[in-house]
RNA sequence: CGGGGCGUAGCGCAGUCCGGUUAGCGCACCUGGUUUGGGACCAGGGGGUCGCAGGUUCGAAUCCUGCCGCCCCGACCA
């Protein structure tokens, strides 16, 4: 197996290169989609099985729309088909034939859709046109539901789990009586993912809201995460919609309040999407690999035996069986590796490449002495333990690896948050050292713009927790209540 | 859509400028043996419509024409 490229020399490089080598996902043969192969979709189900709990325990229920969208939906609401009319994939025709002349098939001309079908890039349209006919009466709402689905957004540049023209995603899309229940729900979910990231990801984020060009289309207010990756770029890890009224509106969907007047109903609706895999690659992982936050990794703990010969292996095998159940009996994902086919040292760099949190070697010594050495892939520590102290000593350090996980990265972001006053500061600062710009603005698309134009940095979020503070922009001069967070994004 | 690069074994590549034995190398794979505390070694072996379609030629991976596909950088975006 080829050497990575270092990070420093090559980023995007390294990126690509890791994700292909650890086998998380290929290029498919299909431009712009990518094949998720078994041990990068293992982390994904991780990372939906956690979501898809905590959606459950804040009283979402699951449930399937379809892949198609009639296209006459698309433009009920005027600035959502804004939005993604220019990504649009459209279907046609429902029948192919066979080409006399080539030997192959055609697309059937006789087979023409009365009205083409739109391949969902997102599920508002559908569901809201849905949901017309499941509200009449305020004793029908909230709706509060999920949907775990792939949509296609037919990007001109894609990046294997950064941006593909398919992607998984989960989409939430609820319905409330009032507008100060639905922004409660857009909230909510926010912080949802907001824990989800740092709890699970080990990955820092910063909670905002969105500026009106940075919204999505169709929404009055998006509330966002903001994570930092280490070359200095941010990267937007879950957004959660405030939608008011728009989409009720534009579908239709009223109902009867206790009042008895007719009133349209209040909307939110939220996702995240395999782009976490690669926010989570991009936060952690080093010059050897993946480096997996051991409450999403498939894998745990590995056990590497180094003998000479089927009889030391079963030795070895017989030394960690109390070793192996115990840490089952703990719920960590433990692995023998017993395969003969490949040398300790081979199997030490692949584990390192595919992120195994823990990997214990035990060989000839350590059998003479009573010990395994415990090596941990965040910092390459190896420690040597007392066979029987290993399991509670790898269930602490799995612990110790999550939490120095968030705070090496959490560090990291911290001291790539920079406040500027000047121009000349502002420049410099996201050309040469990267990472959030925190600065004034006064509050104008032409300036996010300008700014943009001449920076490449958007704004990435007005924080929630900002405080007031009077100050002028930093383009313009012209006076702004309070600093923004600025950064170039992926 | 602009700029750059590439298409030759499963993967990574050389060979193409200047046409000429049986198309080669590394990794991977198969067989046997020796090995095993940081990506082992030796010996033997299998695997190719050289992206596709035409053309030039005694002869094309190599020259000509057309087409297709992919990757990277930019504009656009979760």
């Amino acid at each position: 197996m080829a050497k990575l490229t270092a990070r420093s020399e090559d980023y995007s490089k390294w990126y690509n290169e890791l994700v292909v080598q650890a086998d998380l996902a290929q290029h498919s043969d299909v431009k712009g989609c990518m094949v998720i192969k078994p041990y990068g979709y293992a982390i994904w189900e991780n990372m939906k099985d956690v979501l898809d709990r905590k959606f459950k325990e804040t009283g979402h229920q699951n449930a399937y729309f379809p892949i198609f969208i009639p296209k006459s939906y698309m433009s009920k609401e005027a600035a959502h088909v804004e939005g993604f009319a220019k990504e649009c994939a459209v279907v046609t025709h429902y029948r192919l034939k066979n080409d006399p002349e080539t030997g192959g098939v055609v697309v059937d001309p006789d087979a023409k859709l009365e009205e083409e079908f739109i391949v969902r890039p997102t599920s508002e349209t559908i569901i809201w046109n849905t949901y017309r006919g499941w509200v009449q009466s305020y004793r029908d709402l909230p709706i509060l539901i999920n949907q775990w689905a792939n949509v296609v957004r037919w990007e001109m540049r894609t990046r294997l789990f950064l941006r593909t023209a398919e992607f998984l995603w989960q989409e939430g899309h609820t319905a409330h009586a009032t507008k100060i229940e639905a922004v409660d729900e857009a909230r909510k979910m926010l912080e949802v993912y907001a824990d989800f990231a740092e709890g699970w990801m080990a990955m820092p984020v910063i909670k905002g809201v969105k500026t009106e060009s940075e919204r999505f289309a169709g929404a009055e207010d998006t509330y966002c995460i903001e994570s930092l990756m280490q070359d200095g770029k941010a990267l937007q890890a879950g957004t959660s919609h405030f939608l008011g009224q728009n989409f009720a509106k534009a579908f239709d969907v009223k109902f009867q309040s206790k009042e008895g007047s007719q009133e349209h109903v209040w909307a939110t609706s939220w996702g995240v999407s395999t782009r976490l895999m690669g926010a989570l690659i991009m936060t952690h992982s080093d010059d050897k690999g993946l480096v997996l936050p051991p409450k999403l990794a498939p894998l745990q703990c590995v056990i590497v035996p180094i003998h000479k010969g089927e009889e030391q292996l079963q030795a070895i095998h017989e030394k960690c069986t109390p070793l192996i159940d115990s840490l089952k009996e703990a719920d960590v994902s433990i692995k023998f590796d017993d395969d003969d086919s490949k040398r300790s040292g081979w199997k030490f760099a692949e584990y390192e490449l595919k992120g195994v949190p823990v990997r214990v070697a035990i060989g000839p010594r350590d059998m003479e002495n009573g010990t395994v050495e415990i090596a941990r892939r965040d910092t390459g520590e190896k420690t040597l333990v007392k066979i029987e102290e290993a399991s509670a000593h790898i269930q602490k350090l799995l612990t110790a690896i999550q939490d120095n996980l968030f705070n090496t990265a959490k560090d990291y972001r911290e001291t790539h948050i920079t406040k500027v006053d000047t121009w000349d500061e502002f420049k410099e600062v996201l050309d040469e050292k990267g990472g959030f710009v925190e600065a004034h603005w006064d509050g104008t698309a032409e300036t996010e713009d300008k700014i943009k134009d001449l920076t490449k940095a958007t704004i990435r979020c007005i924080p929630l927790n900002a405080e007031k503070e009077d100050g002028k922009c930093v383009l313009t001069g012209n006076p702004s209540t309070q600093r923004v967070l600025f950064a170039k994004a992926y």
